[in-house]
DNA sequence: TTATTACATCAAAATAAATTGATATAATAA
DNA sequence: TTATTATATCAATTTATTTTGATGTAATAA
């Protein structure tokens, strides 16, 4: 479910390439307002997101791929079609708990 | 102390450009490093960070500058050095407590 | 005053990320 | 089978970020 490596605290020459990743995929506007509407819809289909945020869904399907790749995001498959959800432990994990709602869940 | 306007999770158009702003600042294993550093001594000066990151003086400048610009940090002068502490409050309220003495403080 | 230390800032070059439009694929419907 | 829908991926371009080396400045020391 989580392909990424799991850092160590007391690792001294620990990279931070996790977490650089994972700030990276949060480091954009759009991503963000990507995530939010994923926290508040529950999931949500790329073709949701083409009509909501007004983009084009080669876009979409890009910045997706960036959440999915660092591990903030899962996808499942249903037919034709594909559902995008919040990776809640990654994403607890990672951010405070005032950030619930915003774009983390409960 | 923070410059930055305080976001309102209940504007449905919020744009999200501090997040933005203070995920960019953390998106860089380099800065990543710097606040691990500075978490781990509690204020350091450039000096510091050149001698035990072993990089040009310019280069961490430029790093503290956008850690510093996205508040996440907060600068202290004294006499002819610049010391860099953790800005606790920003940091808290963006990350999780389990990130806690990693790049934020207790 | 001159020299030195600690640092910020600048402009140019290098590198990385985002955008665009096109094409490919897989599932379903007709 | 053919058409359609939903989506991923690709290559080219544009835009943003990082790096580098140089220069400027302010504080202190000689």
């Amino acid at each position: 479910m989580n392909s990424l490596p799991s850092p160590s605290k007391s690792d001294a020459a620990f990279p931070f390439t996790v977490y650089e990743q994972q700030f990276k995929a949060l480091a954009d506007s759009q991503r963000l307002e990507i995530l939010h509407h994923i926290t508040a819809a529950g999931s949500v289909c790329v073709c949701d997101l083409t009509e909501r945020m007004n983009l084009p869904q080669s876009k979409l399907s890009y910045h997706l791929k960036i959440l999915l790749d660092a591990s903030l995001i899962d996808r499942e498959k249903h037919g034709t079609w594909n559902y995008y959800m919040l990776n809640d432990q990654a994403l607890n994990h990672l951010l405070s708990e005032e950030l619930c709602c915003l774009f983390r869940g409960k």
